[in-house]
RNA sequence: GGGCCCGUAGCUCAGUCGGUUAGAGCGCACCCCUGAUAAGGGUGAGGUCGGCCGUUCGAAUCGGCCCGGGCCCA
């Protein structure tokens, strides 16, 4: 090959490399965007424009990321980057959730490794640890967040734990306290006798412990259906001790249930003969054998629902003058028949369950047993006795009333606290709720809320919905140290909370100056001023449900920063977030200001395995994204954010993120490819639009399409349809026809030809569009590409939006032809396959088939050169009838193709088979004659 | 156990109101090129639409049940 021939061929030319080496390259970018205030840059640059607000729903300052954060987190700033180059604004400020147990509970096991005692150390100087705890962990979040790329104000992010925060978030506690919707009420929560404490999931450890189970006789005092006069019904449970707060029974509506007369008792039975006794019917057999009762009777078979408004005598009636009421019979859709009888004893101050269940029924729960674990006053014939050591008198009192009908002992997984190991019991005790439904009526303006807002998917809105229509009022106190405190005073003479604005104001400008701590380390009387004595009020020391802290980010961040603005554009978590963030903050706004903090809530799914399992330890399918990072690189985890639909759950595994890599070498080498044929490119090159051949203007008119479509899916929050449009853009469109078509003209013509310089005009354009599309997404990547197309100089392509198309570049009539016209191309492809698999050719420009076709075909093709479109050295188009053993496509009736070798020489230059070659001295055809004559002019 | 949701090719996804032989890109196989070269081009294989039962002239699409999975509750 003559070297001198080749030095004029203009072979594509770019350093930008082919292999990407994002885990080496990434984080060098990372560095220049904040040395050189990328993010300070966009947003003085936007000022003016209509701002655009996604509120960052904050993570826990505890631990790395994982998948689910960086899916969340890359999503978002997808979304901001798409916003910021439409034109917008998109101001961005994360923010971090840094009070509550998890932390707490990390210091409290540092505490007992070292065997240090919590309880020993002044409240204020272990707070003062938990703070130190979440710094450091938002800190190594905020660089790992970073280095996907994501860009936002880094710097100045928002915390729940600034003091400011603390402040606005007992300001709109104290908004709910002064409207009147902060009570005081009793729940039952989860406590152990030993530490005196509540405590919470997080705290209890499982292990097995026997309990004394035993079958009790409620006498049935009241039934609708006459076949259960004199009847009783039979429950069971495993804590005798909590009989005598009982106050209901509950019983499944789905539920069989038999009646039955014991007509044989075995030895030691404490059954009478001839009582009717109501049991489930799937658990009579075992009942049976329970209550030592060898003979029966059925006497009826019914559904649970016809013991519906029924009521039963308490079998503690008379004893020590108490328990002269009956109790209510309910529906409870957490009875089974797994174990028991089929019926439950309700006891609402001891029980999750019990609680809920005589809440919804207008039952309180009540102050039956005291922090220590003994019965108060108001438990007749048990005040004082500890609840373990109640089983014997209350089975010996309920043996006397002749209720006991059995009792076995039972080994089963039992509560226990972390700390102490004793077992734990549930226990009512006072707590502060938010209420759904007074004065207030919060749950009817979260519902209005709920209707106002846009959901994407709109499934969300059902979700949310059907969680606030039917959820209890919102229990906000926690028995813990690291957060808000409830600043609240309780009048020891009424027990009211006071309620007053002076107070509230004093408290806030006291933690906006020195953090919620202020609570414990300054006077109470202080706050109280001169209007209140202290000794008056017990000072409340509960710390606030986390979820009310960012519950209220809206209030100190959308309305507390001027460069926000209030309600929010968008809030954008996983789908457990309808029972966590939106909910609370939609119930804190609601409250507080009448409506959504938000116009959109967008959820995404989660992230799980290749075969749609959670990630989890013991699966051992956890991928971490730091390590996906070292291994494949940020720009290829938010490629597989892109190209996955995030309404659902997201697989993620090495084979998929194989395929992903796949796709980003492809969109790269586009781009390499123009920045290669696009060398020494200058805007004197460029031809106007009116003068560039149709299949350019046909590529601008695609380009025009996915502008369309890029735009209209980013207003709905559509990213993976416009991705996959422009993929299959860059690998179809592009690389397969447009470039492989040009190549000739690329190469081969003289820079001035028209031909070439109108390819190199909408190269130009092709890169441009592209590039900044890729940018929201590939944002290192199409970073270095720009550098390379336009030097090391050029600013960053985050401060550009994307381009402004003309109109007049849309011609779908282009569209439609240039479909047809490949469907002829493929027409003449398949014949040279066929000549390829005889040996007859190797490359196309080997061949110069015949093309024949329909007179509608023939006046589809008038003015284009099929031999260059099919990259053959000629083509002979015929309209009319094909030899019957030409080459046909099903898809395509009415044309065909028939082989036919090229005629002539293979030009030295250009590589295509001409008759005209074997002429020239130098072995080339007439094309490159007439341009190697130019260049040695211009040389 | 309850509420909400998901299941289409190896992977990621389209599939309109129920209507022709269920599509695309990637991957895979085979072939070509060697002037995009750890690239590029062409051709092709690949599906019980999770399963079963029903409604219908006709079902990926509508209904019921089941299986598998996810989130939230219990």
């Amino acid at each position: 090959m003559s070297q001198d021939l080749k030095s004029t061929v203009f072979l594509p030319k770019t350093d930008f490399p082919m292999r990407a080496a994002l885990p080496e390259r990434e984080p060098a970018i990372v560095k220049r965007w904040i040395e050189t205030g990328l993010w300070e840059r966009i947003r003085r640059q936007s000022k003016g424009r209509p701002l655009f607000v996604l509120h960052d729903g904050p993570p826990y300052a505890n631990g790395n990321i994982h998948m689910g954060t960086t899916l969340n987190k890359v999503l978002k700033d997808l979304i901001n980057r798409s916003r910021q180059m439409l034109g917008y604004d998109a101001n961005y400020v994360p923010g971090w959730d840094c009070h509550g147990l998890p932390i707490e509970w990390q210091i409290e096991q540092e505490y007992r490794k070292r065997g240090a005692d919590k309880d020993a150390v002044p409240i204020v100087q272990f707070r003062a640890e938990c703070r130190r705890h979440a710094e450091k962990y938002l800190d190594i979040q905020r660089k790992e967040f970073q280095r996907l790329g994501c860009l936002g104000d880094w710097d100045n992010p928002y915390t729940t734990m600034a003091f400011s925060s603390e402040a606005a978030i007992f300001e709109e506690l104290a908004k709910f306290l002064n409207n009147g919707s902060l009570y005081r009420g009793l729940k039952s929560v989860m406590w152990s006798t030993v530490e005196k404490t509540a405590l919470a999931e997080a705290e209890v450890e499982y292990h097995d412990h026997t309990s004394t189970s035993i079958w009790v006789r409620f006498p049935l005092t009241r039934a609708l259906d006459p076949a259960l006069a004199n009847a009783a019904v039979v429950i069971w449970t495993t804590t005798p001790w909590t009989i005598p707060a009982n106050r209901a029974i509950a019983y499944g509506e789905e539920i069989a249930y038999v009646l039955i007369e014991p007509t044989e008792l075995a030895e030691g039975s404490t059954v009478r003969v001839g009582d009717r006794l109501v049991v489930a019917e799937e658990l009579l057999e075992s009942f049976l054998a329970s209550a030592k009762i060898t003979g029966h009777a059925l006497r009826g078979r019914f559904p649970g629902t016809a013991l519906a408004s029924a009521r039963a005598e308490h079998p503690l009636k008379g004893l020590a003058g108490g328990y002269g009421f009956d109790v209510p019979l309910l529906p409870g859709d957490f009875v089974t028949t797994e174990q028991g009888t089929g019926l439950v004893h309700v006891a609402p101050s001891h029980g999750e369950d019990d609680f809920n269940l005589g809440t919804a029924h207008g039952i309180a729960a009540e102050d039956t047993v005291g922090p220590d674990g003994t019965y108060t006053p108001i438990i007749p014939g048990f005040a004082g006795i500890h609840v373990f050591k109640a089983h014997e008198p209350v089975m010996a009192a309920l043996a006397e009333h002749g209720a006991l009908l059995a009792s076995a002992p039972l080994v089963h997984s039992y509560p226990h606290s972390w700390r102490s190991k004793a077992p734990l019991i549930f226990r009512a005790t006072a707590q502060w709720f938010i209420a759904m439904d007074d004065e207030n009526r919060l749950r009817e303006k979260a519902m209005a809320a709920i209707a106002a807002t846009a959901f994407v998917p709109d499934k969300g809105r059902n979700r949310i919905g059907s969680m606030v229509e039917s959820r209890p009022d919102w229990c906000v106190s926690r028995q813990r140290a690291w957060g808000v405190p409830i600043a609240v005073f309780v009048d020891k003479a009424t027990g009211e909370p006071l309620r007053d604005p002076e107070v509230c104001r004093r408290i806030a400008d006291a933690f906006r100056a020195e953090g919620a701590d202020a609570w414990w380390s300054r006077d109470p009387q202080e706050f109280l001023g001169e209007k209140y004595r202290a000794e008056d009020f017990e000072k409340v020391d509960d710390i606030l449900d986390v979820w009310f802290d960012s519950g209220s980010t809206h209030a100190f961040t959308l309305e507390g920063r001027p460069d926000l603005r209030w309600p929010a554009d968008l809030y954008l978590e996983g789908s457990d977030q309808h029972r966590g963030w939106f909910q609370s903050s939609l119930l804190e706004s609601c409250g507080t200001r009448g409506r959504a903090p938000f116009d959109a809530v967008l959820t995404h799914g989660f992230v799980v395995d290749a075969a749609g399992r959670k990630m989890s330890k013991s699966l051992g399918n956890v991928l971490s994204p730091m390590d996906l990072m070292k291994t494949h690189g940020a720009d290829i985890l938010r490629l597989w954010v892109v190209s996955t639909d995030f309404a659902e759950d997201i697989r993620i595994s090495k084979d998929i993120l194989e395929r992903t890599a796949d796709s980003y070498r492809k969109a790269r080498n586009t781009l390499r490819y123009l920045l290669a044929n696009l060398h020494g490119f200058t805007p004197a090159e460029i031809l106007p639009d009116e003068e560039l051949p149709e299949l350019e203007r046909w590529v601008l008119h695609r380009l025009a399409e996915l502008d369309r479509a890029i735009r209209a899916g980013n207003e709905r929050y559509d990213f993976l349809g416009p991705y996959k449009d422009l993929l299959e853009f860059a690998a179809i469109d592009l690389s397969a026809f447009y470039f492989d078509v040009r190549k000739d003209s690329l190469y081969c013509d003289h820079p001035d030809d028209l031909r070439r310089r109108a390819a190199r005009t909408v190269l130009d354009r092709v890169f441009d569009c592209l590039v900044r599309w890729l940018a929201p997404i590939l944002v290192f990547t199409t970073e270095e590409a720009w550098r390379y197309r336009h030097g090391e100089g050029v600013d960053s392509i985050h401060l550009e939006c994307f381009a402004d198309l003309p109109e007049s570049w849309y011609r779908p009539e282009l569209g439609e032809r240039w479909a047809k016209v490949r469907e002829l191309r493929r027409v003449v492809t398949g014949v040279l396959e066929i000549e390829r698999r005889e040996k007859r050719i190797g490359s196309s420009l080997e061949a110069a088939p015949a093309l024949y076709v329909t007179p509608e075909q023939h006046r589809l093709l008038a003015g284009l050169d099929m031999a260059e479109l099919c990259i053959t050295s000629g083509l002979k188009l015929v309209e009319g009838e094909a030899p019957a053993d030409a080459f046909r496509l099903d898809e395509v009736p009415g044309a065909a193709a028939s082989p036919r070798p090229a005629k002539g020489e293979k030009c030295l230059r250009c590589w295509r088979v001409l008759p005209e070659v074997a002429q020239s001295p130098e072995h080339v055809c007439q094309r490159c004659t007439t341009v190697l004559g130019r260049l040695r002019v211009d040389a």
